[in-house]
DNA sequence: GGGCTGACAGATGTTGAAATCTGTCAGTCA
DNA sequence: TGACTGACAGATTTCAACATCTGTCAGCCC
């Protein structure tokens, strides 16, 4: 059927579009490899399991939404600024897949609920930005926080209401951008504190 | 089979019961009735569907989780204690029950989740209590907030992933009381900063 | 010879007929 | 007379036979 040699980008590719189509529940290996045209065998020449395969999907799902934000992480400027536009492209990113189309967004944070360390590398991707972020706040004298991991750590769990796909039925909630408001000066104002050892204790 | 009246009480009674042993999958309201020693029509004099039973279920139980935070907020005392009291009792009275008895407690939040009303009055409840402890904390001059409803929204918010049960799968992370100290410094930190107005703008 | 096939075993999913459930109401009986 | 029953219609759930899927591997071509 087609002629170029078999690849696991070209296995991907055809995943990625059978889990379109199909959604992740009814989408099968023999589906994978008949949109390829060949047998399903094949597939497992490239990937040792579908659970294999589904995560590479997820993975690639994750890096574009973590690729645009690592761009403003590494953004010179104001460190607040920064952070705000960092959360605010987490936010609109997530939302817009979800609204956008909620069947293939429901597919992928089905996938990604199924391969736990998958989301645990996207978090610490993440939150390694965000430490960017804060830290060079602390070193421009605009956050005043000792630990900036722990401090990352902490924005990114604050405002898990706003990203994280388990809340997205909320997300259509009218308060939401109120909402977000609030957690974001509380937040703010929390790193902002001036000349004051906090952060990381107990 | 109970020569006691029927009334609302004890068909409530019945119905956790039911639910406590065959889940709410599997709970219905002929066994109820039964439970009862009654016709399962019966029941329907005193509530008008199951799912009028179930709110009823569900508001008791969520009465049990705001009923002990009531006296916290009622407390007298230095406001960041008592709000750090409070937060650990909603955290600890969560995890307790997810852990103590992990089916009952699914059971429990399937039956909120489908009681989105429910679910909206009750945290209506507690965040009136936080933004009580929070207003007061703003009299006694611990605090600098400007809108204590907004804050109370905001540390809600920001706590949600210790206390909100979609996050129960992760109370068994190591790092989640850790986690929880940074957002818990993060907060307080927001809070405490003096003399700005803060809070509530955009 | 090495990428690929296709048949296979055991696991998982589908399907539709039968069973059960929800909500109603005319009628019972205390 | 009014709390309660029990039979009923339509909706939903169960269950078991049947079909499909995953993962493997001996063997086939290119």
């Amino acid at each position: 059927m087609t002629e170029a040699a078999l690849t696991p980008e070209r296995i991907l590719e055809a995943a990625e579009d059978v889990l379109r189509r199909f959604g992740p529940a009814k989408a099968t290996v023999v589906d994978i490899a008949r949109e390829l045209g060949v047998s399903h065998g094949s597939v497992y020449r490239h990937f040792p399991s579908k659970a294999a395969l589904r995560d590479a999907v997820t993975e690639g799902w994750l890096a574009s939404v973590s690729e645009p934000l690592e761009a403003v992480a590494a953004e010179e400027g104001p460190a607040p600024e920064r952070l705000r536009r960092w959360l605010d492209l987490l936010i609109e990113s997530k939302r817009s897949r979800a609204l956008k189309d909620p069947e293939l967004f429901a597919t992928y944070v089905q996938l990604a609920g199924e391969s736990r360390e998958v989301i645990t590398a996207h978090v610490g991707t993440l939150t390694g930005q965000l430490a960017r972020i804060i830290a060079d706040g602390s070193e421009r004298g605009e956050f005043g926080v000792a630990d900036p991991e722990a401090a990352a750590r902490a924005v990114f769990d604050a405002t898990s209401r706003f990203h994280n796909p388990v809340h997205a039925a909320q997300w259509s909630d009218p308060a939401i951008d109120a909402d977000f408001e609030a957690v974001w000066s509380l937040a703010l104002a929390g790193l902002t504190v001036p000349n004051r050892s906090r952060q990381g204790s107990v």
